[in-house]
DNA sequence: ATAGCTTCTTACCATAGGTCAATTTTTTCA
DNA sequence: TGAAAAAATTGACCTATGGTAAGAAGCTAT
């Protein structure tokens, strides 16, 4: 919790009172490696902060072919924002690939922080602003890159994942299966 | 302008002086086809409110492809938002598809309102929060679907956007390339 | 340590969508 | 309105990535 309170702290005042809200409506929770934080189809209540380890959301299609969405992984909020935002049922499934610390939010109250603590809404727009170009830069990548050049982004961007995610983990994030993920790497490797 | 502030009115409450704020920071504007309003490389300034018409944002590639990452349409915003965040030179072009009608924001001041009128915020938010749930959307489909279904999807999404399209922008946005969006269309006539 | 899972790799073939180039259609504007 | 330019279509061929299935390698739990 010290972390999130440092994290919000980094970028404004944020009062005793406030501060103290969020201590109300929040629990650190753990999770251990495959334990599932929201599914797909059920009501979804929470937001997470994840102070350690990894997450990541995703949805399965029809033909039941997981799409990784997201990973959360240090410093990051996750969650399924379709489902919050829309007030529908969840649309991902939030699961967890390592032991991981998160700090479960009530979205509700997270909610209402607003109209009672109005001095955190600087905090929250600029995530959101982060985040929609973190989405743009994606898209953009999605768009006009190729599979192997997207891995090597991916590799970039999250150095460590590889550790302890599964191959298909990484593969439904860039948009390719297994197989192909797994030449892509043996190209890689003759280089 | 009247667009512009009743739609901020239908969701939040604007005081006088916010509002004549907002007047004072932006500018009623008229682009006809094919102008340029944001040219990738240059500074970004400008922030876009579409009262009428229709404008597209995308990025051209290292081989000379385009690439489109949205679509602005009327009561949406456009503008170069990795940029404006990252306080870089632009990464798009933004460019006026049809005779379009827009409310031109300095984007330094615009951003200054916070300061000056924290009850905006809320408005800034709800749209933050909806353009992330629509990027979400997009990228899960961009995951899951073929490109013919993500042309339905699209037709649903902008109906009469064919109107003042051309093929490639379309095509550009869905990341596929025009010869094969001419091939769905034919597929689908056919039904 | 080893049986039993799960995940990863590999080989072969299939296919969605891309590329290039020629032709037709539509738009633009003098 | 009609010539020139731009865009769309079409056909032939190509390529990146997918699908399937079998075997190899890694984990996990006793």
């Amino acid at each position: 919790m010290k972390d999130l309170i440092n994290n919000i702290k980094s970028s404004i005042e944020l009062s005793t009172e406030a501060e103290a809200y969020l201590f109300s409506i929040s629990k650190e929770r753990t999770f251990s490696k495959g334990e599932v934080l929201i599914r797909q189809g059920q009501n979804v209540n929470s937001n997470y902060f994840v102070t350690a380890g990894c997450l990541r959301s995703y949805c399965v299609d029809k033909s039941g072919k997981e799409h990784t969405l997201q990973f959360g992984v240090k410093n990051w909020w996750i969650s399924d924002y379709i489902a919050i935002h829309n007030e529908e049922s969840a649309t991902l499934t939030v699961e967890c690939l390592k032991e991981s610390t998160v700090i479960e939010f009530n979205a509700k109250k997270l909610n209402r922080i607003y109209e009672l603590y109005p001095e955190y809404e600087p905090f929250q727009r600029n995530l959101l602003e982060r985040h929609v170009v973190s989405l743009h830069k994606r898209i953009l990548n999605q768009l006009q890159l190729t599979a192997s050049e997207r891995y090597e982004l991916f590799l970039v961007q999250y150095p460590d994942i590889e550790l302890f995610t599964r191959n298909y983990h990484i593969a439904s994030y860039l948009g390719i299966t297994q197989e192909s993920l797994s030449r892509i790497r043996v190209e890689k490797a003759k280089k």
